[in-house]
DNA sequence: TTTTATATTAACCATATGGTTAAACCAACC
DNA sequence: GGTTGGTTTAACCATATGGTTAATATAAAA
């Protein structure tokens, strides 16, 4: 026992990256256990199919942002404060977790029931009364004339949009208008340009 | 010959339909076949390779709708009618040709080469000047006061998230907000929220 | 009607890929 | 030292998959 006791790890994160390289479908168990530096049965030792693997590695990486994003969301109680601290938390974690927002992005446009169940499962019972507190709030916001927006759906999609996009669609922004995206003065003017917005946009 | 002249149409809907459900490793050569109501020998008579069928297919698609944003893209003088118009006639298109966005979607994310190459043979030359146009267009609305924000990367970014990120991460949103997207009623929505929010936000 | 060139198909092929197995390995406990 | 039980590996397997081929069907030209 014990021989490397890292080896479910070094398989998590080796996963981590192909995964989010290739997606699902185009990820290959070969790969992942050659990046990980074992064989390829200790793979299915470990997790046994790699629609598993999948949803380990997944549940794996959502855990590690729920906690930052639900603080914020939860316990902010004013909208600027809402809309000053969301940007910089979330841009901030994109930026350091772009194979997570990779692998992720790829379930954006389908497998949701996987992403889905990796969020729930991370999430446990706030995952469906967590979005429907947040909406709440932001509509008692709007009955008390503090923001602009009338539909708390639509205040939220526009957050997590300008949030989130840039760090998506990187490649294709980058080679249409070429120019760097991701590098530290990027995040920085991007923060500040979605605060703005924000603000300037959907406050009173 | 033409015994039946659309195969080729055929093949290219087909393997819209699928692609944009599967990106490109996830989608199955045999179940364009079926889709499409031929021989699957007919797909490598007709574009010889997956991997040329998938190029095809995404060329045929981006030169659909290049011109329609062209036009405002490049016509447009005032910073009011680009923030009014654009996000009608993005929304109004990726809402009809969802499957488009979705396959553009997996590009998004990587295989970018290939997406790049689409567009830069759809649109020809004006794939490297047209961004650079659009941004010293702005930069002027800048220098001239009519906007607030100063970096017109920023400029476009938020523009181009706002319109597209709910139709790509439309299955997670609807999921995490139990919440439908994308019906006529939603659209409406958006494309008010989406304008309002940019016009408040980014005009001076 | 025969010829010709394209369109279409069923059967086939080589390889890639997710997954299995049986044996070897190794650390700890007796 | 021998046994035990989790760990690791090389070799293997069944099937899926992109791609080919050779034969056939068919519309139009001759």
């Amino acid at each position: 026992m014990i021989r490397s006791k890292n080896t479910k790890e070094r398989i998590l994160n080796a996963g981590l990256k192909e995964f989010s390289f290739h997606g699902y479908a185009g990820t290959r168990m070969d790969k992942i256990s050659i990046r990980a530096k074992i064989n390829k049965a200790m793979l299915f030792y470990y997790f046994s199919s790699k629609e598993n693997l999948y949803h380990e590695v997944l549940t794996h990486a959502v855990r590690s942002i729920i906690p930052k994003i639900r603080n914020i969301i939860l316990l902010e109680q004013s909208p600027e404060g809402f809309l000053e601290k969301l940007p910089e938390v979330y841009i901030g974690f994109f930026t350091k977790n772009q194979d997570f927002v990779k692998m992720v992005a790829f379930d954006f446009v389908q497998k949701t029931d996987i992403v889905k169940a990796a969020f729930e499962q991370a999430i446990g019972k706030e995952f469906h009364q967590g979005p429907r507190l947040v909406l709440k709030k932001i509509e008692k916001w709007y009955e008390k004339g503090e923001i602009s927006e009338s539909d708390p759906l639509q205040f939220m999609i526009n957050i997590v949009s300008l949030c989130l996009f840039a760090f998506i669609a990187r490649p294709i922004l980058e080679a249409i208008f070429n120019q760097k995206i991701g590098d530290e003065q990027f995040i920085q003017k991007r923060i500040k340009s979605v605060i703005n917005l924000l603000k300037q946009g959907m406050l009173k």
